[in-house]
DNA sequence: TTATATGCAAACGCTTTGCATCACG
DNA sequence: CGTGATGCAAAGCGTTTGCATATAA
């Protein structure tokens, strides 16, 4: 039923999981969630929720996104132009995306051997390397063509 | 003389290269910067200026920052937190950054290696990828003491 | 002398917060 | 029912812009 509503199966977990409630605000913010080719702004849901007639408040949109990160069901990408966007991703397995500049659309990667990267130059700095984040831009395959 | 100022070359040279005049603002920037440890925000800089005393106006101190972006003598970070950092750069090779989460202080390093594992990722997801971004944070030596 | 840069203040866009009301469980 | 969520409007940031003034070259 996560695809009938349109919203996939990270996302609705956890917009229910916990004490949490699954209240129409959020079943609308995951249904425009799915509507969404890739990576998508707070702004863009907004818009999309204005258009498609789906009432719902700023700041509960905000809250929502707000969640969804931090149960790991989205992450937030920083676009080269200082842009926030955000992506539905697996929250199981590390992985990076790559982010299409021209119509948003993302795909995750998993990152073969930037870990032994990560790790030589954590012993070229000196530093002690917590976290990394590789984000990657260009064109999907449809508009390149 | 660069040195007397506090200001570093690559800085010294974006702020008075091609038509740009070497102002008064424009050196305050220079010795702002000379001053910070390793990234800063544009509040830092401002704040530092107010604390000794080098009135200069926000609007110069973003214009200044955006210019010397534009000229590959600093570089925009986004902390994982959201802030906008800043980090002197050599203009010239292909790098990445570290981070220290706790002073600020950064470094730059040498992306060995990468290059292959991001024409992977261009094959593995059909993307074409015209440009990548790696951010590593963590502690610096001295903090992690 | 003259184009460029400055500084202020106001405008901006995005995001958060306070608070009374609503509704899921 | 009671607590957690909502929605609005207002406040809060960081950043940009318009415009008259100052200044480097």
């Amino acid at each position: 039923m996560y695809v009938r509503l349109g919203i996939n199966e990270p996302v609705a977990g956890a917009l229910s999981g916990g004490g949490r409630r699954l209240t129409r605000a959020r079943r609308t913010v995951g249904q425009l969630i799915g509507g969404q080719k890739g990576c998508f702004t707070a702004a863009n849901l907004l818009d999309e929720a204005r258009s498609r007639e789906m009432p719902i408040g700023r700041a509960t949109v905000f809250r929502t996104l707000d969640l969804l990160t931090g149960e790991g069901a989205l992450e937030r990408i920083d676009m080269p132009d200082g842009e926030h966007a955000y992506v539905v991703c697996e929250p199981e397995q590390h992985h990076h995306h790559v982010v299409c500049q021209s119509c948003g659309r993302s795909v995750e990667v998993r990152d073969t051997g930037l870990a032994e990267i990560v790790r030589a130059i954590g012993e070229q700095s000196g530093f002690r390397i917590d976290s990394h984040r590789l984000e990657l831009f260009g064109l999907c395959p449809e508009c390149a063509a």
